[in-house]
DNA sequence: GATTTTGCTTGATATATATCATGAAAGTTT
DNA sequence: AAACTTTCATGATATATATCAAGCAAAATC
């Protein structure tokens, strides 16, 4: 039940056996099935979610009813909407399960415990922040000045596996396209 | 010299005088004029900057020669790019002095040993690269899926200080239109 | 003070993409 | 197995925006 997230830490950092004691049992597993909302507009966020298993994804809904997917998380990830979870403030963003899903949850004072109490956590979520960071940033340079073919081939550049875990129209929201354009480009690309 | 960034970090964190004379010390001033670069595709970002005065640009150049903006810096702003920093990877992002500036300059060395040795450092720090995220978030929603005119309204609202300190040409990119198209939406949304 | 450059606007045309509409295949539920 | 829903593809049309082109005022440079 902890394997990803004992691989996502080591991957950064290094823990004692004593710490990661400490460390796992501060998270709370939590089994959900798809379409069940983690997150919806108008809650506080209060955990941070690692998926175990699974995949979600997060999206606003903007005045004229569309929505536009932010992110997927898979296995490995980490989901959250960071300004409410540290503001308190009502969020604006759904996070849906898109995949029946084993997920583990860390409220904010248990992840400040964790902080305080394990420096090499501190320096794991820090480097968590900056990964997600710079690939936001990647993703934000992408959405500007790009034509949809273009958008497609940085997918399959950097996120391949959204293709195939990911329904078309998710994908397209996530681009910034209309499922009608992703899937024209989709075909003309195959030929 | 140092006011604006006593400011930003003090609106975070509380600081002892002689955490705060550490602190300053560990960062090196730098006065730059406009068009000058401050870090240039190809090299490796060895500083965090923060402009005590004045402003900066960052973009990057796709591979038809075009230019896209992907933020500005003013008074009280950091800027870099993260993932050269950490990673030490020679980056692809372009730093440009917008309005001649008096920078303050910190290596990964002194940010490491500040991290170390002041708590509230780590704290500040965190939570700047948390709003800085948000800010990323939030930019990436509105750069998709959004007409080129929302895009100008949403501007208004968030950051209006732009419109007065950046030229428009530059704003155009940022928003991810064409300056002309920026014009004529000013045009008709002014009358 | 003259000349060049920069910043911005406006018009005409081209084009990428959204939208509307339909259908078919694959997956779910009853 | 039948009925329904979801997912994806494709055609026709509409539209937002890019591109190309010209011009002008203010600022910067000589």
């Amino acid at each position: 039940m902890f394997e990803e997230l004992k691989k996502s830490i080591e991957q950064h950092v290094s823990l004692s056996d004593k710490e990661w004691e400490v460390c796992k049992n501060k998270f709370r597993p939590k089994r959900m099935l798809k379409r069940q909302f983690l997150l919806q507009e108008g809650d506080v966020c209060r955990d941070l979610t690692f998926v175990e298993k699974g995949a979600l994804y997060s999206y606003t809904v903007d005045s004229k009813g569309n929505q536009h997917v932010i992110r997927f998380a898979f296995e490995g990830w980490w989901m959250a909407n960071l300004q409410s979870f540290f503001t308190g403030n009502p969020t604006t963003l759904n996070i849906e399960v898109l995949e029946d899903s084993e997920l583990l949850v860390l409220d904010r004072d248990n992840h400040e415990k964790l902080l305080q109490e394990i420096s090499a956590y501190e320096t794991y979520h820090r480097i968590i922040l900056q990964n997600a960071y710079t690939a936001l940033q990647q993703r934000a340079e992408n959405a500007l000045g790009l034509t949809a073919e273009e958008k497609y081939k940085r997918l399959l550049e950097q996120n391949p596996e959204f293709l195939n875990r990911v329904p078309l129209n998710l994908v397209a929201s996530y681009l910034g396209v209309s499922p009608e354009t992703l899937s024209r480009v989709r075909g003309s690309f195959n030929r």
